[in-house]
DNA sequence: CTGTCAATATGGTAGGACCATTATATCATT
DNA sequence: AATGATATAATGGTCCTACCATATTGACAG
């Protein structure tokens, strides 16, 4: 059995290496990287391949590059918004189909609302609480981008209360590739979502979880719907 | 209210342009887009631009570019492995622990186990037979590159059998961040993993949902222990 | 028919030049 | 002294040209 030959391109070494500091901690969030141009001197590459890594880097979420005088690459604390990339190209590669991702959807916040009607407290109460209410104007005032905006933070809000931030790095992309389905078909969101939600709410506070998981379900599946029913042509399932 | 000014760069222009034309179908998996130099005519760039956007739809899993007479950018299926690469990242950025990643990987596990249990076949069966004895040799002869190759493919079959392949996306990364604890950590696999799994599949087999729940979470818990005692550092939980 | 070699197309790398943006320092004006 | 305009410098973004490494194809000699 013969080694398979190496055939590793320059900014993949040079992206990599960078990748391997910020896994050892040599690289934190908040630092800042050297220079493009000093960065080309110190890997010994030209500045094209470096700014190849950079750009690597940057769509991944890991960096943020910033132009002008104090400029450069910093180093993100990562929000897992690239994962929602990653998805929704899956999607435009016909890998999966609006069932499948609801589906999926309501497993996941069934397991999520289960940890988080075990672990929230009064303060997330309160963020939802809060949040609910906003909703409500929005929806109120018809400010549809607000509105969107809203429900995202609803279901992330639920998810850090699992204590669990990959949760949160789940939630965030799915709520994403929703919207983006729910902005195409054109589906208005009601004051009946307000009343979903506040009950939602009761039920967590009085633990009930079981009651919870039945009502957010029942919920997700009637938004699925309502999408199918704007926009049928969605509703082909993916071409095996 | 004023709108933002737009700073669009004009690699992401052309990035952009590339991943409409796959969500519209234009573009499908196997099409080759024209050469890097023919590309920068056709955007009205420069071939730098071009190869940045090109670099970005590559490291997103979307592309594969290869090189000789006939090469070029050709459109990939998708397999979700960038997935992959986002969520290491964000353990590389401290934001997940190991007690994180098994508690979210048991309650995913879960959900995969019931639909697996309700949809698999028997041709799912005998996949997950076969990977079994091809585990029970591969430990037999020491070689764990290949076990752990065959441990990744073993949850693979299991969500393929779910039938929703949003599960088989999100197994994969998480079975390669074990991996690349297991292997740090020095843990060997013994005969045991085989006689668990075929107690697994048997249960399966016999559509026992909640056994074979019980069996693999217990079987992940002690995997997650076996990582802790040999590699105690990790057991810090994420700084916040 | 077969193996060898040249031609060619493509991605990968390099280096230089210039532009746009941003922060800082400097200076003139009030 | 405060303010505002202006030069300066550093950085990312873009472009161009050239060359290298690789992989396919086709011609050619054996």
């Amino acid at each position: 059995m013969f080694k398979p030959v190496k055939n590793i391109r320059t900014f993949e070494a040079i992206s990599d290496q960078i990748r391997q500091q910020i896994e050892t901690g040599a690289l934190r969030p908040g630092d800042k990287l050297p220079s493009e141009r000093e960065l080309a001197t110190q890997f010994g590459a030209s500045r094209n391949a470096v700014r190849e890594a950079l750009r690597i880097l940057e769509s991944a979420g890991v960096l943020e590059l910033q132009k002008g005088a104090t400029g450069g690459a910093f180093i993100l604390e990562g929000d897992g918004s690239n994962i929602s990339q990653s998805i929704s190209d899956m999607m435009a590669l016909k890998r999966i189909s609006l069932r499948h991702l609801t589906e999926a959807r309501v497993e996941l916040m069934n397991v999520i609302l289960k940890l988080a009607c075990a672990n929230a407290d009064e303060t997330d109460f309160a963020l939802i609480e809060k949040n609910i209410e906003k909703t409500r104007v929005a929806i109120e005032n018809k400010e549809r981008d607000t509105q969107l905006e809203l429900n995202a933070e609803f279901y992330s809000i639920i998810a850090q209360a699992t204590r669990n931030p990959i949760y949160t790095l789940l939630v965030a992309p799915i709520s994403e590739v929703v919207r983006r389905f729910v902005k195409e078909a054109g589906v208005r969101a009601t004051i009946e979502v307000v009343h979903t939600r506040e009950e939602l709410l009761r039920l967590m506070r009085a633990r009930d979880t079981d009651g919870a998981i039945a009502l957010l379900t029942e919920y997700l599946e009637i938004t699925h719907q309502a999408i199918l029913r704007r926009s049928p042509s969605e509703a082909v399932p993916a071409t095996d």
